[in-house]
DNA sequence: GGTTGTGTGTAATGCTATAACATAATCTAT
DNA sequence: ATAGATTATGTTATAGCATTACACACAACC
């Protein structure tokens, strides 16, 4: 019954599951399951479609269960939220951190290319500290942050004029 | 029929109305009215809500009739969109701003208070510039960017424990 | 053996946003 | 003046994202 992901995602998914072990987490099969889901997808993927991907293999699958399992992963930092989006991906960093005995949001940014849709995720300690800053001189304290981009990625740019126009 | 907002509201209206003509872009009646309801709301506002504000004095108002005059106003830099609260903003700077003959998207930054919703948005360059050069030694180009954190601000870390139990 | 907490099942609903087509008004080139 | 293009809005329906509310199962604990 267990779903079969690529090597690599099989190799995260231990490292999650030893990780939540550490913290007294419980990453069950399902949790896991859409764990593995959100690590094998190529690209941010939506609530629903994972929901999809789960029925395939869990009939009665519905929509509070992909996004319950989705909370207690984003919990853990095991995943991250594009909000842009209204997509997952999952955290390698949070997959293979060290586990610190209580859930930490790790501080990513991410890099939307608008041409082929994949996603960098950058964990960029300066930008995080440098938002962190200016709203401290406003007087503000920040729990958690949200920093996204649009635009282009080395690849995509360098390609003809920018839109996807290689089949004229 | 013309809807009647605060002094504050109107002023900042007859700024974009204003600035629109100047840039060649038509700030119509409906529009008008809508940046009207964003910009005097206390706080960011969802576009059901907005469109049930509008509906008070245009009886046929649809969700596209709200939707097609918000895309209006983001292009023109006029309202802003939260992205962890679907909700928009009225963006002052885009209403009061010289100009440019092009719309243009402020880089703003959105400090939302997790006590009493209320948003703070900040224009800081150094905070755009921290995170495209960091982009940029990715390979990526920033066509723009969301930066939202939540947290306390300063009024509701002063008070009590955190958390609104002042009742108690 | 009753209670509590956790994890999941199930049905229904609510909220956010867009598609697709119709209508009206204005502009403009011939 | 009129056909065609453009812009703005009306109208109906639907798509997409997320949560509420209640039920059930099971393990841990006293």
């Amino acid at each position: 019954m267990t779903a079969e992901f690529s090597r690599r995602t099989e190799s995260l998914l231990d490292r999650a599951e030893a990780i939540c072990g550490r913290r007294g987490a419980n990453l069950t099969e399902l949790r896991r399951h859409v764990l593995g889901l959100v690590l094998d997808a190529a690209s941010p993927t939506g609530a629903y479609e994972l929901l999809d991907r789960l029925r395939q293999t869990r009939r009665g699958a519905a929509p509070p269960t992909v996004y319950r399992a989705l909370d207690f992963l984003l919990e853990q930092g095991l995943v991250h939220r594009v909000e842009r989006l209204s997509a997952f991906v999952g955290c390698v960093a949070g997959c293979t951190a060290d586990p610190d005995g209580e859930s930490h949001t790790h501080a990513a940014q991410f890099l939307i290319c608008g041409e082929c849709g994949r996603v960098i995720e950058m964990q960029d300690h300066h930008v995080s500290a440098v938002l962190a800053r200016a709203a401290k001189d406003a007087g503000f304290s920040i729990l958690s942050a949200t920093i996204e981009a649009e635009g282009l990625c080395s690849t995509c740019r360098g390609s003809t004029t920018g839109r996807a126009d290689a089949s004229i």
